[in-house]
RNA sequence: GGUCACCUGGCCGAGUGGUUAGGCUCAGCUCUGCAAAAGCUGCUACAGCGGUUCGAAUCCGCUGGUGACCUCCA
């Protein structure tokens, strides 16, 4: 298998640290709000990367982690509220926020079909851990305290090691370049960055630690988590590409010190979801969250978006692309899904014809185009060739199911091999479900095959406006009725 | 300002030297009582200008445009 490696800037052979074992992980998110579109992306791309490595056979630990620690703030509530001013119960309890983002998250990754990771660790769970590490830090002398902060010496860190390779910076230049920020006179350079924090006296969040009370920064939790669950070096880091700088490149630099290795063999990074051609982000205004998505009520949404529907249209794309929202792109996505998964459900009732014929054409093609698809996901994950392929052999089937292709056009071993392949890639590789209800409530299917008997007498009759008002009506209450060549009937329900 | 990407048909998007990607939309046809669904057919693009090459969307250069990171950020 083949992934593009973000440190080296090409595709490399994967080749895991410890054959038969993967170690992923993925960045993941910051519970003090909710997700909106851009975050769906890594856990969904991250999602396919973990069901493909386990495809493979390989037995994989994933890790995603939780960040429940830093600053937060909900409406006029934040983590700095002065503890005199306001009585316990107005004031913002962090945890309360942690748990409340953190139920929404979980929804969320289930409405998507994500499988859990093996492990969610967060940081507030793992405070001795990052203590840890930094007064390893500090022992190498590769970070230094000023007034309880503990920050990383970066300038040193790239005197003996290369630093910048990853995000592709040079230090000088940061040097030059690096905004001017309020709180960074106790740096003694800008590049530098918190390892840990003090807290303020109206800070809530706060641990105790050699260097008194405070809370860890930014990059250290994932490296210390990662490293406590998959090792000091690991296979798979996985993230958004605005993560690169400088969360990863902070990373790499203090596991290094830490553990004494470089800590990932592979960085992947997924790219942006934008909006307009503008990334979504919290400055731009242009937030999305999926709840809004998945119910339609927000401005710049036209209707409301199953989430297989947004899983499709991300997965439609290559990770590595930018990925451009819209309305009609969504839309296009809801058609082609349906169009694909209903496919997928006639491939299911399709039984070998009477005469098992020999291997003609249309056996090669799809032998050819499900084989395709094993190559592509080795290919950097490329979803988007393997969804093409897909409906490259939907016109096979509808043609089978419709009869516009004779009985024995297909061997039955071949339709087997297809059956099999659409189960893989449809549902265990690319995680997709039915958007629509499934037929599994009794009562209403026999209902419809009392109205369907119905109908098909008034049509006998030649009564078409009672036959085309049971089918009418019957859309307009979300069925859709689909009269098959032989005089067959199936039905589509729309999911409330 | 520095660094790095990207620019594909009405829309979304694969694709790194020679092949129809695919989806959505649209048009025509088949099927149908009419539709829908399904099938078939059509719409053949690669920002511009140079260069390399037998041959470039694909490599190189220049120009233009857009974006990302440099600050929390998926």
């Amino acid at each position: 298998m083949q992934l593009y490696n973000s440190y080296t800037r090409q595709k490399e052979t994967f080749e895991p640290i410890t054959p038969g074992y993967v170690g992923l992980y993925v960045c993941g998110p910051t519970v003090n709000g909710e997700s909106h579109l851009g975050h769906a992306r890594p856990y969904i791309t991250f999602d396919v990367v973990h069901r493909w490595l386990r495809h493979l056979g390989y037995r994989v630990r994933y890790v995603r982690n939780i960040t429940d620690a830093g600053h937060f703030e909900e409406n006029d509530r934040t983590d700095n509220d002065r503890i005199g001013e306001k009585a316990k119960l107005e004031k913002l309890e962090p945890m309360e926020l942690v748990h409340k983002y953190t139920g929404i998250f979980h929804r969320l990754m289930a409405a998507f079909n994500n499988l859990e990771p093996s492990i969610e660790p967060t940081a507030t769970g793992h405070i001795t851990e990052q203590i840890a590490m930094i007064e390893k830090i500090i022992a190498e002398g590769y970070a230094y305290e000023v007034n309880g902060s503990v920050y990383f010496d970066v300038k040193k860190y790239a005197a003996h090691h290369p630093y910048g390779t990853l995000s592709g910076r040079i230090l000088d230049d940061l040097l030059e370049t690096t905004r001017e920020l309020e709180g960074q006179d106790e740096k003694r350079e800008k590049v530098d960055f918190a390892l840990w924090k003090a807290a303020p006296p109206q800070h809530i969040q706060r641990w105790p630690s050699p260097w008194g009370e405070g809370f860890p920064g930014w990059h250290i939790e994932c490296s210390a988590m990662s490293a406590k669950y998959l090792g000091d070096r690991f296979d798979i880091h996985g993230g958004g590409m605005d993560l690169l700088f400088p969360h990863h490149e902070s990373e790499i630099a203090q596991s290094t010190i830490a553990h004494g290795c470089a800590p990932v063999k592979y960085w992947m990074h997924n790219n942006m979801i934008t909006i307009n051609g503008r990334k979504m982000g919290r400055s731009y205004g242009n937030i999305i969250k999926l709840t809004e998505l998945f119910s339609g009520n927000h401005s710049l949404l036209e209707q409301p978006y199953h989430p297989m529907v947004v899983r499709f249209y991300i997965l439609q794309t290559h990770y590595r692309s930018t990925l451009d929202f819209s309305n009609e792109a969504l839309q296009g996505s809801e058609r082609a899904l349906k169009r694909l998964w209903e496919a997928y459900e006639a491939l299911k009732g399709l039984t070998p014809g009477p005469s098992p014929k020999e291997r003609g054409e249309m056996d090669e093609e799809i032998e050819r185009r499900c084989a395709e698809m094993t190559e592509f996901m080795n290919d950097d994950f490329n979803t988007a060739k393997v969804i093409a392929n897909l409906f490259e052999l939907a016109p096979i089937i509808n043609g089978l199911k419709g009869g516009q292709l004779p009985e024995g056009a297909v061997s039955g071993k071949t339709l087997t091999l297809l059956q099999e392949t659409f189960r893989i890639f449809l549902e265990d590789i690319l995680g997709l479900q039915a958007i629509h209800a499934g037929d599994d409530n009794e009562a209403l299917s026999k209902v419809l095959a009392v109205l369907i008997d119905i109908r098909k007498e008034a049509k006998l009759r030649k009564d078409w406006a009672t036959s085309d008002a049971i089918r009418d009506k019957l859309l307009g209450a979300g069925i859709q009725l689909k009269d098959g060549k032989d005089g067959t009937v199936t039905y589509t329900i729309e999911k409330a």
